[in-house]
DNA sequence: AACCTGACTTCGG
DNA sequence: TCCGAAGCCAGGT
């Protein structure tokens, strides 16, 4: 595990309930902005093992990106349990549901 | 060390 | 808006 791996775990684990963040906003937080397929590799290969809040993962056009069919039912079901809306095309809004690396409480 | 993989992103048509 | 190609990073083989 890289630095910049372990910063990529750190902040998908801080993603707040009823938020999300895309693959490439972790990867700008972890401070590598163009690591956004390592953010991917991680959260299939490590999730279980690292035991990640994988689905609060999605990507820039705010859509989920699993290929699977039901990892792709399973993340949009976790997700609208925590809040989030889909739009008719299952689509989430970013405006309102992306994270900003920061207390969204201020 | 080389090559392949993965749930990405950006750009051009 | 959709599709394909290219660029990117790190782990696995």
């Amino acid at each position: 595990m890289t630095q910049l791996s372990q910063n990529i775990v750190n902040i998908i684990k801080s993603i707040p309930v009823g938020k999300v963040l895309t693959y490439g906003g972790v990867a700008a937080l972890a401070g590598n902005p163009r690591a956004a397929r390592q953010v991917s590799w991680l959260l299939k290969s490590q999730t279980k093992k690292l035991d990640l809040p994988w689905f609060r993962v999605i990507n820039g056009r705010g859509t989920i990106s699993i290929k699977q069919y039901d990892g792709y039912i399973l993340q949009k079901k976790l997700l609208e349990s925590e809040g989030i809306i889909f739009t008719t095309t299952d689509k989430i809004d970013l405006n309102i549901y992306l994270w900003n690396g920061k207390c969204n409480k201020l």
